[in-house]
RNA sequence: GGCAAGUUACCCAAGCGGCCAAAGGGAUCUGACUGUAAAUCAGACGUUUUCAACUUCGGGGGUUCGAAUCCCUCACUUGCCA
């Protein structure tokens, strides 16, 4: 199992080695890894956490999905800035429905069933007297600056609150707790959460005279540079509400050669050799894509499930390049618009209105300059007049493919 | 609590009374080239009813014909002192 997730890169740092090559190895152990409710939806950086969680469970261990009822109301620090704090009525609706999503990954059934724990179970009843007689008394405020998250806010000009300071205690004390409660020995995690992972591996080794592990999993990067998971500057949810399975699939379609292969490890569950197949396919034949094809295909109907995925490709197929749309029956059409982001107008409206309605376009300055500059196409017809109108490029079955730039697209339904 | 410096568009960052809708870089978007790729080149990048008007330079108030630029005040950040 070890050299398993080793391969698939999923191990950026952990603690010994050694022994958790043969903890992994052993009898089942009980493991976690905690999602906080910062949004309505956990993202695709939350997958690498939720598909190592279920390459576990799958080799026999124990999970414990925790969501992060208090320390969600806390925000552990990010680099840059502090953060805006959410109410406490809508961080427990969010554990809701983060509570689902990592339900979907789990298998709830069996010798090593998942159990779904939240950490204000146990951090609410606590008084702040015993909070700091019992757990920070463990923690010194030399190791805590040390952590790379604090110095790197301590570096910054935009310093460090103590509430979020205060984060890796909350996190130590979850795993100490989880030890105590379900024998619980190892907790995964991004390599960026390295010292909230420590902090518990230490705390239990403080409070308990016992070792705990820990396993970074490293930050996924593009191989440009730019940030993974992130479309267009928006980041790709799981909530189908939030990005459509057909967004969903064609992020993953879209992923660099020189990307792929490292993807296929880490977000599928093909064996090496299927993956070493698709890497020869990939130098030899790259415009084939199979291998983003087979990627997207997996990832999508793991996450939304076949029928998703099928309808997302369906969805492109119809849609893309072809040019011949007059050329697809009305029903096919119609659902694959329904995937997109779309809008219901009168054929008056103009062509730039219809772009920001559809989201298409930030404003109508911005639809304009986007006509002008010839990224813009009505059912695969470059539009060319700045206040063109909807009128007369409409299918006969009273819906049209906009699009902006090669591959944002939207549906208009003629009213 | 005291003193000092700072808060500029998505991010970094220049500007220090009119020539500022605000330099430069990054990110992003569009076009060309392509494989719904990368790299490269070109253009765009506050809003709108776009030869012009309107709203922006932490919040509020003031000086001035005129303020991102000067003054007062509040908030926040950083550093030093206590």
């Amino acid at each position: 199992m070890w050299e398993e997730i080793v391969w698939r890169g999923l191990v950026h740092v952990s603690t010994n080695v050694d022994e958790l090559k043969s903890l992994l190895a052993g009898p089942p152990i009980t493991y976690y890894c905690g999602f906080d409710p910062t949004a309505p939806s956990l993202h695709l950086g939350n997958l690498v956490q939720l598909l190592l969680m279920r390459r576990l469970q799958l080799a026999g261990h124990k999970p414990l999905g925790l969501v992060g009822g208090s320390t969600g109301l806390i925000g552990d620090p990010r680099p840059t800035a502090e953060r805006t704090l959410n109410d406490a009525a809508t961080v427990a609706e969010w554990v809701g429905y983060l509570q689902a999503q990592v339900s979907k990954f789990l298998g709830f059934d069996g010798d090593n069933a998942a159990r779904l724990v939240n950490n204000l179970d146990w951090t609410a009843p606590l008084s702040a007297i015993d909070f700091l007689r019992d757990i920070g008394k463990h923690f010194r405020v030399g190791t805590m600056l040390k952590k790379d998250a604090v110095s790197a806010r301590l570096n910054s000009d935009a310093g460090i609150s103590y509430t979020e300071f205060s984060y890796q205690v909350l996190q130590g004390m979850d795993f100490l707790e989880l030890y105590r409660s379900y024998d619980c020995v190892l907790q995964t995690g991004g390599s960026d959460q390295w010292g909230n992972l420590t902090s518990g591996t230490d705390l239990i080794h403080k409070a308990e005279s016992a070792s705990a592990h820990a396993i970074g999993t490293p930050l996924i990067t593009n191989s440009d540079g730019t940030k993974f998971g992130k479309s267009e500057g928006n980041a790709i949810w799981l909530d189908p509400a939030m990005t459509s399975p057909y967004a969903f699939y064609q992020f993953w379609l879209n992923t660099d050669d020189s990307d792929v292969i490292e993807r296929l490890k880490i977000f599928t569950f093909l064996t090496r050799q299927q993956i070493d197949e698709l890497a020869v396919a990939v130098l030899a034949e790259p415009f084939k894509r199979e291998a983003q094809k087979k990627l997207a295909w997996d990832v999508t109907s793991l996450v939304h499930g076949e029928a998703a995925a099928a309808a997302a490709i369906a969805a492109a197929g119809a849609l893309f390049g072809q040019g011949e749309l007059s050329a697809l029956d009305d029903a096919t059409l119609e659902s694959a618009l329904r995937e997109l982001p779309n809008t219901t107008s009168p054929a008056s409206t103009p062509i730039a209105q219809l772009l920001v309605d559809t989201g298409l376009s930030p404003s109508l300055g911005a639809a304009r300059r986007s006509i002008a500059e010839g990224g813009v196409y009505v059912n695969n017809e470059r539009v060319d007049d700045e206040a063109a109108v909807l009128e007369g490029s409409v299918l006969p079955s009273r819906m049209a493919v906009l699009r902006r730039g090669k591959k944002t697209l939207a549906g208009v339904f003629v009213e």
